[in-house]
DNA sequence: TTATCGTGGATTGGATACAATGTCACTACT
DNA sequence: AGTAGTGACATTGTATCCAATCCACGATAA
């Protein structure tokens, strides 16, 4: 990039963004080491706003800072992933509570189009990329104070492994998951938010659980880590 | 300060928790304009280290930030307010299950002491500290990847109204409040978790809706918001 | 061999200097 | 009087430079 209409206040915002989507495309291996040079050289602009980008995305929990030492791409454990699911648990019925109001009938149709895409997808990134839109999609119906933030932060954090688990059972075995996609669509056809909000909780819990017995693809990270 | 024995690495960490207790002590108004250099002047340390802290308090939802205009102290709007509430209903109680393990007899003695000298409270600043280390004490006996933080988080952001609605209730008529306390304390002895997860929930949801009664709490913000 | 102790290079942290932007009061014109 | 324009000042954003820290590596000694 080195970027050349770049305006004054926003070199942060727009390192921060370009390091996000690359580590959310996978192009950085979770535990993989970040140096400061290296995105300046690549991004533009000097250290300083680099150093910034990098404190914005340790607070979304995708990089990893300490002290006088260095920047590494976060990874997860299975134990810590298996708490950010149990969080998703929570959060994600309540964050389709807020927005429910807004998904709307029009919208409904659409959700459902993404599920049958799903059904169809050729391979693993573009159901992911689908998967994606399906759920955050639906969340961010309405503007939040924090909520649509947390939602995206816990998916995002989530990536790398949602990305090796699916690889790893082929999208031939997600039949469950297409399932559970459509009984979604179907209870918000009926406006029943309850049965709603609980599909989305069993969903995320059972991916949890499938992804504890697992573990081996959490050994994905980059060697040198903690 | 300007402290003089400095070293280097945690110039913008000890900002951080500088400003942080002064927001949190109230020394700072929500919607009160922060000025780089008036920290750096106070705290020491260049800008720099300033800009850092500055984005980690953003992060922990406890500043806001504008490019190119400035930062402020956040503040919330009563239906803001209301949803870190509702997000606190979910949160909390998951959060207290992943501690149960760690919440010992003796831990159980601390907090029905902790329970007792609120009752006995003085003033508004006491009857807050306490509440504080009742309910954050409790989340904090186990190490968590996020929720821990995000307990944290939740609760400090809410900070400055729940000293508004404190003062305005004034501290004898809190005798639900603590009968809620002993409740969780009753149900922790009991080693009833399910029941402990409800009224950490109900304790919560009646505060939340208590709040929504008094939106004359969300006016102290400073003028120039926005 | 193994452990301990430097030492130099790589890298991060912070201070200063300057550029860009926003704010606001003041002026000139309608 | 009211409003748009304009300029100076206050403040933020970024680059460059230097200091502090860490880490790998090798030398030395038990």
């Amino acid at each position: 990039m080195t970027a050349p209409a770049q305006k004054h206040g926003n070199t942060s915002l727009a390192i921060a963004e370009a390091l996000r989507l690359a580590i959310l495309r996978g192009d950085y291996a979770p535990g993989e080491r970040i140096i400061q040079e290296q995105l300046s050289a690549k991004y533009g602009g000097s250290r300083i706003p680099v150093r910034e980008a990098l404190r914005t995305l340790e607070s979304e929990g995708l990089v990893r800072l300490v002290a006088n030492t260095g920047a590494w791409v976060a990874s997860l454990t299975a134990s810590e992933c298996s708490e950010v699911y149990q969080t998703r648990e929570r959060i994600e019925p309540l964050l389709l509570r807020f927005n429910a109001p807004e998904i709307t009938h029009d919208y409904i149709l659409e959700l459902e189009d993404l599920a049958k895409r799903m059904e169809n997808a050729r391979d693993v990134e573009e159901f992911l990329q689908l998967d994606r839109q399906f759920h955050l999609g639906m969340y961010q119906r309405v503007p939040t104070y924090l909520l649509g933030e947390l939602g995206t932060r816990l998916w995002n954090t989530t990536q790398p492994y949602r990305r090796a688990y699916t690889m790893l059972v082929d999208t031939n075995n997600l039949g469950i998951v297409h399932s559970e996609h459509h009984m979604l669509v179907t209870a918000l056809r009926d406006g029943d938010l309850d049965l709603a909000e609980q599909v989305v909780a069993l969903h995320i819990r059972r991916t949890r659980l499938h992804l504890e017995r697992h573990p081996e693809v959490f050994t994905i990270k980059a060697d040198n880590t903690n």
